[in-house]
DNA sequence: GTCTATAGCCCGATAGAC
DNA sequence: GTCTATCGGGCTATAGAC
């Protein structure tokens, strides 16, 4: 039957959950601990600081989530359909319990993160950055989008709208508020022609 | 000459600074104490806890944003010149330090806020929206704007968007990104007729 | 109103038995 | 690989002298 799950996967599950509701700052070793079912000590065993928990928490995520875009451009050639799906994708993590993304929670406490979790936060920004560049990019050659004005810099705008939105849906304590920001983005920030 | 700034004052000036760059959760009693130059009792004696405190700064920083945009609204007449001067407001702020918008960083850590400063944080969204919708109908209803959907909630997206590009600045360590991404906002978004 | 001193707790991290 | 036990330190908050 189904194989156990190893306990480095679940603890790098709970510490992402945690990290996507509290953030890094407010998450411990404790409630990992609590979470997985283990001792601090074990935690420690396969993590042996905070940092490098993080940093493989974050690296994994960017790895997750880089499946998901290779996962978009295998189902559907359709530019706006791609960052439909895009969207999706956050909300979906939304909907899924008082999750925001991780790496919008982290950019937030930027001056506070270990250096190379600092890093594998940029990584994810320049990564999301390029994917939605390149979606741009083809929709407008292929006659399927408007962009106005550089495409590059629409795209830093569509990821940091969407990474917003988040957060204002989170301070108003109202997840809906993010499919219709986010709907309205779409429609006026890469719009049909 | 010059009065001499009262303590609380100091203290609150210390606190928002902190939270600003690092966040609810790492900035200390400690950390304001060593900046304003008093022991952690003198902390204690005027804001007893550290939901008191950081309740206090955000009540002030919402009275003085909304000064600002009252001296918007003094200002000048024309809605375009009111958005540009908006973002105006945030680009100050980042470029002033390793800052971003106070309820920004706060709106990501939400779940781990004291219940009075969370209502602060929440207000603020809910003024700045209501401002920014305001503007945005007045600049509909005069032909000097053009925005496609509803207002209201084209209000809600320039602000998350605005707040998003300064996580994603501080992500990349790239204040310049900002200025980029919310000069595409408001062509975008918030375009001329 | 500011100070010294300290309580009581939780933190990240380590040592060493099993 | 997981455990018990603990270290050293920072945290919020309080008591009480001046």
């Amino acid at each position: 039957m189904g194989t156990v799950m190893p306990t480095d996967r679940r603890i790098m599950d709970a510490a992402q959950y945690l990290m996507q509701v509290r953030g890094y700052n407010a998450f411990s070793y404790a409630d990992v601990a609590a979470e997985v079912g283990v001792r601090k000590a074990t935690i420690h065993h396969h993590f042996p600081t905070k940092g490098d928990l993080a940093r493989a928490v974050v690296a994994r995520y960017r790895a997750d989530t880089r499946a998901a875009l290779a996962a978009i451009d295998r189902t559907t050639g359709d530019p706006r359909c791609k960052l439909e799906r895009y969207v999706a994708l956050y909300a979906a993590m939304l909907r899924d319990g008082p999750r925001i993304c991780l790496c919008g929670l982290l950019a937030a406490e930027t001056p506070t993160l270990p250096d190379p979790v600092r890093a594998e936060v940029r990584g994810y920004f320049r990564e999301h950055e390029a994917w939605l560049s390149r979606v741009l990019t083809d929709g407008v050659a292929a006659g399927a989008l408007r962009v106005a004005g550089h495409v590059d810099v629409t795209a830093q705008l569509l990821l940091a709208s969407i990474e917003g939105a988040m957060l204002a849906a989170r301070a108003h304590g109202d997840i809906a508020r993010f499919d219709l920001v986010a709907a309205q983005l779409l429609a006026t920030v890469a719009a049909a022609p």
